[in-house]
DNA sequence: AAGGGAGTCAACCGCGTTGTA
DNA sequence: CTACAACGCGGTTGACTCCCT
């Protein structure tokens, strides 16, 4: 048995760690063949010396159909935002408004990009300085992701939104993300709210902006692009997209 | 060129929930 | 109704990579 840096074998001899690419195989064929579930099952009868669990991460994380690879684009990244101020860490519920994106991997970008990290002391001067130009450099990534991703918007809200050929695959994903926003999740945003007509609710809702609009926190900086008013701006464009004006 | 810190991501673990006998 | 197994979720960890000094 190939150990592989640093895993191995757990006690009950099963294997731990990475995948490989035969693991994979495996698993792959058996579920195209027996469907999902049962996956103590799948883990003994496709031969795989794992556990049921790990069987099941692996399928739902990397092998299932339909998964997106790569980075998450800035329209997903502000629905994890603005999903995240809503229901907390609640990953699974976030990913379900997500097509092909895993809780696991919104999970992992939260924490990446949003935890706060536990400050520093005075003897970790240079580190500090060095993540602070990191910090900048990233900043400055985000501005301009933010711009194109304002600019687009902005056409969304004028109507008079153009999908450029080579983006017709995200013009789709998006179409699949307000479905599944206005199937799944407005519901339970709205749920308690069944007098107002679901657009003016969300414009209206200062509870449901709160946490977007607390962005500082999180050292998001949608707000550092001089010359607009972004709570607003960024409000009225998610609203839109809420109420599906961008089609 | 080497060492080390930070960032990233895949995978594991523990626990609560759900389904079933 | 209860016990047990399976499942799903969120938190955490380990290893790899990149970048800086």
């Amino acid at each position: 048995m190939v150990v592989v840096g640093g895993w191995g074998v757990r006690e009950d001899g099963l294997r731990k760690g990475p995948w490989t690419a035969e693991e994979d195989r495996l698993l792959n064929e058996y579920v195209s063949m027996h469907g999902e579930g049962r996956w103590s099952t799948v883990a003994k009868c496709a031969g795989l010396n794992r556990s049921g669990k790990s069987c099941r991460l692996r399928w739902v994380n990397y092998l299932k159909p339909g998964l997106k690879k790569g980075q998450l684009t800035p329209q997903e990244q502000s629905i994890i935002i603005e999903l995240h101020s809503l229901w907390g860490n609640k990953w699974s519920m976030i990913a379900r408004c997500l097509p092909g994106r895993t809780d696991n991997e919104i999970k992992n970008y939260w924490r990446t990009h949003f935890k706060i990290k536990p400050k520093s002391s005075r003897s970790e001067e240079k580190p500090r300085t060095r993540a602070l130009r990191r910090q900048q450099f990233r900043k400055q990534q985000q501005q301009q992701e933010y711009q194109q991703q304002l600019h687009q918007l902005q056409q969304i809200e004028e109507g008079d939104y153009r999908v450029p050929l080579a983006q017709e695959d995200d013009k789709q994903d998006m179409d699949i993300i307000c479905t599944n926003l206005e199937e799944q999740c407005l519901p339970v945003m709205f749920q308690e709210d069944h007098d107002t007509t679901m657009s003016d609710s969300i414009v209206d809702q200062e509870g449901i902006w709160g946490g977007l609009w607390n962005l500082d926190d999180v050292h998001v900086h949608l707000d550092h692009t001089p010359g607009t008013n972004n709570k607003t701006t960024i409000q009225n464009q998610v609203a839109s997209l809420f109420r599906g004006e961008y089609k």
